[in-house]
Order: structure tokens, then sequence, then C-alpha cells
DNA sequence: ATCCCGAGGG
DNA sequence: CCCTCTGGAT
């Protein structure tokens, strides 16, 4: 397991890597965010980006996605992946927001998921994004990295994974270093063509140093 | 553990 | 072809 000193300083070189790294999903209210953010599981940001236009277009807020038609919601984002759960959760999430919610986002974590199509990851990232609350959600990049760093054992769960990054980062730099650790592996330490070779953090990385012993 | 499910890349 | 992409619900 890396230790702390260790896991930090190399935070720092990807911090110096993506000084610039921020959400990357196209939003105007707090609204589209959460519906943009349920859209994105198992699915790039670029490919909900594409859809979205058109889907806001429509139904712009949460009374007019609540009155929609799910033929109509499915054809907006028929391009993305799971779109037909998808259309489901967001026309549901939007009535259950009119209906429960006074047309407002719950602004805590908890009931954030009693909304269909929203877990911790999804609830984290909206209150991050939109309200400005610190918190890590930990998806497939995060989860990957922690794991390559040997920050967690590789059968940790994302919970345990969350856990532990909120444990030895602090958290004045939980928003900042979130976004920092998913463009790292967006970017740079991607699942299928890690560039380990010419990667400043390798000598930190367990998984580096095994797959590329020459460094 | 399994299902949902399309686009993009290698 | 196969794998991956800011997962969640059953």
């Amino acid at each position: 397991m890396i230790t702390k000193k260790n896991f930090l300083a190399a935070l720092k070189i990807i911090d110096e890597m993506f000084p610039d790294a921020k959400g990357e999903l196209d939003w105007e209210t707090p609204f589209q965010l959460l519906i943009a953010v349920i859209l994105s599981a198992q699915t790039t940001d670029k490919g909900v980006n594409k859809a979205t236009p058109a889907l806001f277009a429509k139904f712009p807020d949460a009374e007019k996605l609540a009155q929609a038609e799910l033929s109509e919601v499915e054809a907006c984002i028929k391009t993305i992946g799971l779109y037909r759960t998808k259309a489901k959760n967001i026309i549901r999430t939007a009535q259950m927001l009119v209906s429960d919610f006074n047309s407002e986002l719950p602004r805590d974590k908890k009931t954030l998921q009693l909304l269909p199509g929203v877990g911790r990851k999804t609830a984290n990232v909206v209150l991050g994004e939109a309200y400005g609350v610190p918190g890590i959600a930990v998806d497939t990049h995060v989860e990957r990295i922690s794991k390559r760093l040997d920050l967690v054992p590789q059968k940790a769960t994302v919970l345990e994974v969350e856990e532990k990054l909120m444990k030895w980062i602090p958290e004045e730099d939980w928003t900042q270093s979130h976004h920092q650790l998913i463009f790292f592996g967006r970017y740079h330490c991607t699942a299928k063509k890690p560039q380990c070779e010419v990667c400043p953090v390798i000598e930190y990385c367990k998984y580096g140093k095994q797959h590329y012993k020459n460094v």
C-alpha cells in the first residue's frame, strides 16, 4: 500500500499536470446539471453534451420534463448508452422534483439519492458542481487511478475508495483533486493504453513499476 | 451478480 | 471484434 506522503506527492504532480481540471458537462441550471449527470452513466461526457442541447431545448426545466412523453425523451437521448432506463429515470426524477420538492433540487446527499437514477456518485457530482459542496465522486477513472497507485486493495469498493481519498486529501482540496484525478485518468492514465513511458508519477505507482520496469 | 445499452477507439 | 465511458437498480 502506498504511503500517505507518497500519495500526496503524486497528487501534487497531477495537480501540476492538470491545473485547470473541471467538470466537462454542459449545463445552464442545477436541474440541467442533474439530468446531464444522470445521463452520463457508462457514457462519455462528449456523448452527453451532444444529446442535451436538443433535450433541454424541448424540456428546459423540471415542469416541462415532468410532462414529457417517454418516446419523445427517448428520441432525444437515443445516441446515449442505456437510453431507455435513463429516459424513464429523468422523467420520474422531474416528476418527483415537481411533486415533492417544489421544483427545486434537494441540497443534501441522502435526499438527492431518493431520485431515480441518482446514486452516491451522481449526488456527489451535483452537490459539488452546482452548490460547491466539498466531495469526491468515485467514478471509473478515480477507482482505476486509486487502485493503480495502490491506495486501496484491488478488491476495494468505490465507497472504500471514496473514504480513503477523503481521509488523506485535505477537505479544501477534495473538489479540485477529484477533477484532477479524472483528467489524469481520462487523458493520461487511461484504462487501455496508459502512458507509463512518459508518466511523471511512475515512481509512486505500483502498476506502472510492474508493467514498465525499465523506467 | 446481472441487467441496461450506444458511440468511439484500438 | 473487444473494451471503455464521471452508474444505478434489482
